[in-house]
DNA sequence: ATGGTGGCGCGGCCA
């Protein structure tokens, strides 16, 4: 069994009780952080470690940031998206018990038509390359993290006051199929779900309170895994603690 | 209503 989860923590050196509570409970075999907002120097790595967590991270100050935490040793490790020029910390990739696994905090994109829109769409379509790359090397491959994109109006709260803004525009949407084109399933869709289930709640407007949510943090397996796949889940216990990040904990098991 | 809340860091950007 392997269980892996994600979560954009929006900034570890508030949230470090939060992730050290949450790891002692769902005691997944690795965790993916992104929005850490930490200087390498500064990453907590003692307080994972003393859990059992091995640690790597590609971190900035102030934005960005991602790391892996991972009871199995890290290898081949890769902290840059080729083609992208590109001092933002956003992807870190390593292999651990067998499984490339791809962490990925997507840009936000600001609004449709906008610079840091432009520059979303391009960042996918380097990681769409990367990711077909990869799988020619690793067929059990798990790419995850915040995807900024809410792939269906069946992950959005509200569709119509949606449609066509950022998270949600179709060439956002298109971009991810892209993504699932190079050979991977959304883990959460392989299973029946009886009502809409969200991943992140804007801190605004009381979102969380009225379930006013998207979602956007995803666990995509390559084929060969997503045939083991036996559960994808959404934890949305974290988001009621106090002082919380606006995302929760999401993870996949795997009978590996 | 281009609002509102939170993190970083101390004014304004980013989400």
């Amino acid at each position: 069994m392997f269980k892996i989860a994600t979560w954009n923590v929006n900034s570890l050196r508030v949230r470090l009780p939060h992730v050290l509570k949450w790891l002692e409970t769902a005691r997944p075999d690795m965790l993916t952080l992104q929005e850490t907002k930490l200087q390498d120097g500064d990453f907590p790595a003692a307080d994972f470690e003393s859990m059992g967590y091995q640690c790597l991270f590609s971190g900035q100050k102030t934005y960005n940031g991602v790391a892996m935490l991972s009871r199995g040793a890290a290898d081949d490790v890769v902290t840059a998206l080729p083609g992208m020029d590109d001092p933002q910390k956003r992807l870190l990739c390593a292999t651990v018990d067998g499984i490339r696994v791809v962490n990925v905090y997507v840009p936000n994109g600001a609004s449709v038509g906008s610079d840091k829109y432009a520059y979303k769409l391009q960042w996918l379509r380097n990681l769409a390359a990367f990711i077909q790359a990869q799988l020619q090397q690793h067929p059990r491959l798990v790419l995850l993290g915040d995807f900024n994109i809410a792939p269906g109006d069946e992950d959005v709260h509200d569709p119509e006051q949606w449609r066509e803004k950022i998270l949600c525009s179709t060439p956002e949407r298109a971009a991810f199929q892209a993504l699932l084109d190079t050979g991977l399933e959304d883990t959460y869709r392989l299973f029946p779900r009886e009502e809409r289930e969200f991943s992140w709640w804007d801190y605004r407007m009381a979102a969380f309170r009225r379930n006013l949510g998207l979602r956007i943090d995803l666990i995509l397996a390559s084929r060969p895994l997503a045939a083991l796949c036996s559960s994808s889940t959404i934890d949305k216990e974290p988001r009621r603690w106090e002082r919380p990040s606006d995302h929760t904990p999401v993870m996949a098991e795997f009978d590996v």
